[in-house]
DNA sequence: CGGCTACTATGACCGTGGTCATAATCGGCT
DNA sequence: AGCCGATTATGACCACGGTCATAGTAGCCG
């Protein structure tokens, strides 16, 4: 959707973000990724001369942002902002994923933590920037609902480690129970952490 | 440890869970599971004739009925049985190991599953199976502390999720903090389902 | 001893894939 | 037109790894 409209070189990003988060690091060819975008091969070593080590690692850095970008925007579209609320809409980004497109394919930052954190290469630090990048917003959203700092930073973990292990469960059991599950038994934590109802 | 006890074709499916878990199940070879676990490499072809894909399955599976057996191993080793407390045990095999040896490797459930998930062989179904090896006894467990059973079902799965969340943030982040603040924030959660305090 | 089964040994094949080398094209600018 | 940097094209190289083929060895049983 809307590939035309940036350039090759963040098309292949995109791309490699992609076929990261179905097939995992090592199974992702570079050719693979060029011909996903749309894009010549031989573009890949003029925009990557770090090889397939940068593209990953500009992958997982894009997801990392996505999925930061994302929290505001979940918090915009809630009528009234709850913890519960936000975790929900987290959760149902890849439920809604899941029923419309299958259990094809999960967190692509997951997946390079799978595969490369062993190897203490730059994309360790890059998923551990990913998460990061995650969390941030994700704790600050927390705290302007009313969740105390501290809380706020504990319960961003809670969120996105929960999250991360329901998509895992989901795809392994192609069923969505695990996510929606998630979702329900942890609301109600997440809400009784908003100070003026403690 | 005791790997002379076992058999060559036992102890290349405990080499390849290792492996696996460490690396991911693309970049573990065959001849390095071998090397690993002290075995020959002509008995890859007797004891796997289904090459790659059966010794993958078996370690997952193998690694799934580890899982599950721990979950009773856990459970005796508590002098008071509480929900918190178990699943506080969960976590600490892994904060142990982190502190202890480093964050090298995860789960190879988790890793099988990133790297399998798509690839509809026949190791998503094994993935699935794990995964369901492991819940059951929890779940169990949950229903023997007094948490009814349809919650108790639930509570497993989040349980599995939340841990399997913090393991790859962790192992992202080199810090074990994800996993205590799993532990920490889930437990009065999971204690609070147990019936006569309900 | 002969033979049979279980296991081990080893080399070769072949596809895959990351990377490099080299050249061609293309677009603007003077 | 002519130059130059940015991009694309393409083939080759080379390592890795899963698999197969073909033996060789070991131990037991009749």
């Amino acid at each position: 959707m809307g590939e035309s409209r940036h350039g090759p070189r963040e098309r292949m990003v995109f791309s490699a973000a992609q076929l990261i988060r179905r097939d995992g690091v090592a199974a992702t060819g570079m050719r693979e990724v060029a011909a996903h975008a749309g894009a010549p091969r031989g573009s890949l070593q003029h925009y990557f001369p770090g090889g397939k080590e940068q593209l990953v690692n500009e992958a997982v850095g894009w997801a990392g942002r996505y999925a930061g970008k994302r929290i505001a925007r979940f918090l915009a579209g809630l009528e009234e902002p709850t913890p519960s609320g936000l975790f929900a809409a987290m959760v149902a980004q890849w439920t809604d994923e899941y029923t419309a497109r299958g259990f094809a394919a999960g967190c692509p930052v997951a997946a390079a933590t799978v595969d490369c954190a062993s190897a203490d290469g730059s994309t360790r630090e890059a998923v551990a920037a990913a998460f990061t990048t995650w969390r941030a917003p994700l704790a600050e959203a927390l705290t302007g609902m009313g969740v105390p700092a501290a809380r706020a930073e504990s319960l961003a973990t809670l969120m996105i480690s929960t999250l991360e292990g329901a998509i895992l469960m989901s795809r392994a059991e192609q069923d969505a129970q695990p996510l929606t599950t998630a979702a329900r038994e942890l609301g109600p934590l997440l809400d009784a952490a908003v100070t003026p109802a403690g």
